[in-house]
DNA sequence: ACCTGAACACCGTTCAAGT
DNA sequence: ACCTGAACACCGTTCAAGT
C-alpha cells in the first residue's frame, strides 16, 4: 500500500517527494478541499465534488489518490500524527493505564470526525502515511508496556484494539453525545483487557 | 420503521399480512433471491440483480422493500429467530454467563454471514421484524438477569453490546479464521462487562 | 392492488488529447 | 510529467402505462 511513495516532513506540512512544483500545489489543494468536503458531507462525498472544490480535473485527483481510502488516510494524517504525539508526551510522566485510556479515546474521537470514516478505519490505518505509522507504532508501544507491567492481558493484539475502536467509532458517529459515550465504551474495553 | 406492517408466523415461513396471493409469492421469491445474492456477492450486491434473480421487475422489489436495510432485515429474520430461540433453550438449564457468551458469539457470527452486513447491524436491528425483536428481547433479558446476578456491570446497556458486536462482526468479515477470532473478541467484551 | 421496465439522475473510473 | 474533462459503465429510484 503506497509502498513506492516516500514522505518528507517540512514543518507542519506533509510533502510527497519528487513531485513537480505544480503537481504538489494541486495535491495540497485537493487535501484542503477533501478535508472541507468530508467534514461537511461525510466520507462518502462524491469525489467529483472534491475535485470541483479543489479546482482540479477529476483525473488529477485519481492520479494522486487512486482510492478513496488513500485520500482519507492523507487527510487524516495530521490528526493521527497529533494523537500519537500527544500520547508520547503524556506517557513520559503519567500512569501507563491512563496513557492507554487517553490514547484510545483520542483515536476513537478522531475516527469519528467525518461521518462514515469509522467503517474503513481498519483499511485506512494500513496506508503507510506518517500518521498511520505513528498511530500503529504508538499503539503497539503502549500495548507492550502495559502487558509487561501486567496491566493488560497477554492475548490482546493491536488488531483486536483497532477492531473494537472501529466499533466504538461507528456507534459514536450516529450518537448525539459522542464524548461521554466514547469514554464509556473505552472503559468497557479497558476493563476487558485488564488481567483479572 | 415498518411500524404499519404486521406479521404472521406460518410454520417456518414469515408471511406479511394482507397481501394478495401473487404479491406474497413474489415477495417470497425476492427473499430467496436476495439470500442467494447476498451470500455470493455481499450485502452491497446491486438490487437490480436481486430483482433479476427473483424474476420480478425492479419496481416490485422497491414496493416491498423500500430500503436495502429492510431487505437485509427480512433475509436475516430466520437466522435471528433461531439465534434467539437457541439462546432461550440453553439458558433454561445452564450458567447465565455461558448463555450470554454463546448468545454474543452466535449473534456476531450470524452478523458476518454476508460481506458488509455488519456495518449496518445497528440500523438493521431496529427494523421490527420478528427476528430483530426476538434478538432485542433475548439480549435484554440475558443482560438484565446477568446484572441482577452481579455478573455484569450495571452501567452496560444493550446498545453498548450491539455496538461492540458490530465492531467484532466487521473485523471478522475480513478475517480468515472467523470462529476463533469471534470467541476471542467476545471474551474480551465479556471480561470488560464483568464487575471487578 | 399489483407489476413492469424504460427513463432519469448520479457517481466512479478511464483515457485520448493537450500543455 | 502532468492536467483536463468528455465518455463510458454502472447503479439507485421513480413513475407512466399496463394487468
Amino acid at each position: 500500500m503506497e509502498a513506492s511513495s516516500t514522505w518528507q516532513d517540512e514543518g507542519e506540512e506533509l510533502v510527497e517527494a519528487g513531485l513537480r512544483a505544480d503537481a504538489e500545489r494541486n495535491r495540497q489543494r485537493i487535501l484542503v478541499a477533501a478535508e472541507e468536503a468530508f467534514l461537511e458531507r461525510g466520507a462518502d462525498v462524491p469525489l467529483e465534488e472534491v475535485a470541483k472544490r479543489a479546482k482540479v480535473g477529476i483525473g488529477t485527483l485519481y492520479r494522486r489518490f487512486p482510492t478513496r481510502e488513500a485520500l482519507l488516510a492523507a487527510t487524516s494524517n495530521e490528526r493521527f500524527l497529533s494523537v500519537a504525539e500527544m500520547s508520547r508526551a503524556r506517557d513520559a510522566d503519567g500512569d501507563p493505564a491512563d496513557a492507554m485510556r487517553q490514547f484510545l479515546e483520542d483515536l476513537a474521537m478522531n475516527t469519528s470526525v467525518y461521518q462514515s470514516l469509522a467503517a474503513s478505519l481498519g483499511t485506512v490505518i494500513q496506508h503507510g502515511t506518517p500518521g498511520c505509522n505513528a498511530i500503529t507504532a504508538e499503539g503497539q508501544r503502549l500495548l507492550q508496556r502495559a502487558q509487561e507491567a501486567g496491566i493488560v492481558r497477554g492475548d490482546v493484539s493491536f488488531d483486536d484494539i483497532i477492531c473494537v475502536v472501529s466499533g466504538i467509532a461507528i456507534a459514536v458517529e450516529k450518537d448525539s453525545a459522542p464524548a461521554s459515550r466514547v469514554a464509556h465504551l473505552v472503559d468497557l474495553l479497558l476493563t476487558g483487557m485488564r488481567v483479572r
